[in-house]
DNA sequence: ATAGTGACCATATTACCAAATGGTCACTAG
DNA sequence: CTAGTGACCATTTGGTAATATGGTCACTAT
């Protein structure tokens, strides 16, 4: 029972084009250099050598452009957290290292790469089409987990999966949710740490 | 060893004072009609009585004033949790109430009472004393709840005290916190239920 | 001494207009 | 037909001068 995502590929022309991909990589520099905002849509169409209406042929909007590196970034997020969590067996300690990895991996994005930030925190408040896919997928990791978890006897299965994934989710979005970090600076160094281990003992059996 | 709070009272002239109770009611109402920022000292002055300079005899600044608005709003909603805990002896059901109530009563300030959310989030944002003071309230209280159950036999006593209070309000904080609770809109009516669960499952010995 | 204020200052806000930007489209070159 | 663009429009944004606001202080009246 899963619809297609609002805007899944509203792409304009060719998908699998060169230019498609030299306007890409010309914003993901531009975007991470000077910002968002800063970064015009012309500058982007100089730097390609093309035309601003050229650009248009391609993306909807400077948003959709903005979707595209966002996208990209979450990407590289769950990438990370992915291998971080393939690197050992146990269910409660891959829990600890998704956890440790998100929050991280988000701080780092709005430390190190301040700029690309800016893009997270808007795709983030007008929940663009790349966030939302973003949400579910850190969700399906979620429950992966709890059910393997649940298979291997380390954690208890009385309480229904959907509820627990649900549950655990909301303890952890404040800390792999820009606009939620931003506000937890204070506690993001205890926080993995704390909260992984309270919600491990809600998982023992 | 707790130190008192850094702004315990800074306040300016006599704290009894009828008229430093005038500008507190005409403050409120201001606030409350049309917001904070829209509100000028000399507004507050006009509606007393006296000159701005006066207002000046008794608070320190705009924000002085603010923060006692804060600070009353906050009482209040710290004194209906109280009330909805106490009205119940399990701690399970304490714990319970007191999650559902500190999310219903943020959210009614934020849109009943719009103008004074303003405040809030200035207050939040600043971390303004009375805020800083209001979050070791709800810490404390917290921790008496815990302690309650432990005594009872209804939580588990191995985990440190300190620590899964700790947990506990990491978990809560993004509904209580006008700041957080604004991006969570869409959870603010399963998520008190659903944490509590998990928090609980966390606690049984 | 106490209750109270007008006049004043530095900074923040507003109001306004010019320039820049996101976005479209009819059009040309090949 | 395809690749590509200059000219154009509505809306934002940036800059700036005028105004309003937070805050102080020397001062008066009692």
């Amino acid at each position: 029972m899963k619809k297609a995502a609002p805007t899944p590929q509203p792409a304009r022309g060719p998908i699998d084009h060169e230019v498609r991909d030299q306007i890409v990589t010309a914003a993901t520099e531009h975007f991470s250099r000077y910002g968002y905002e800063k970064t015009t849509v012309s500058d982007l169409a100089k730097a390609v050598g093309f035309s601003k209406a050229y650009i248009y042929k391609f993306f909807e909007s400077k948003q959709a452009i903005g979707e595209m590196i966002c996208a990209n970034c979450l990407r590289e997020i769950e990438a990370e957290v992915m291998a971080a969590i393939a690197e050992t067996d146990q269910p409660s300690e891959k829990l600890r290292r998704m956890f440790k990895g998100f929050t991280e991996a988000t701080l780092r994005l709005l430390f190190r790469d301040r700029k690309l930030y800016e893009i997270a925190a808007s795709a983030a408040t007008e929940r663009w089409a790349a966030v939302v896919a973003y949400e579910e997928r850190v969700q399906a990791l979620l429950k992966e987990i709890l059910q393997e978890g649940r298979q291997s006897g380390d954690f208890e299965r009385k309480t229904p999966l959907d509820e627990t994934a649900a549950a655990i989710y909301l303890v952890m979005r404040p800390y792999f949710n820009p606009l939620l970090l931003q506000h937890s600076f204070d506690y993001t160094d205890a926080a993995p740490g704390q909260l992984s281990g309270l919600v491990l003992r809600s998982l023992s059996p």
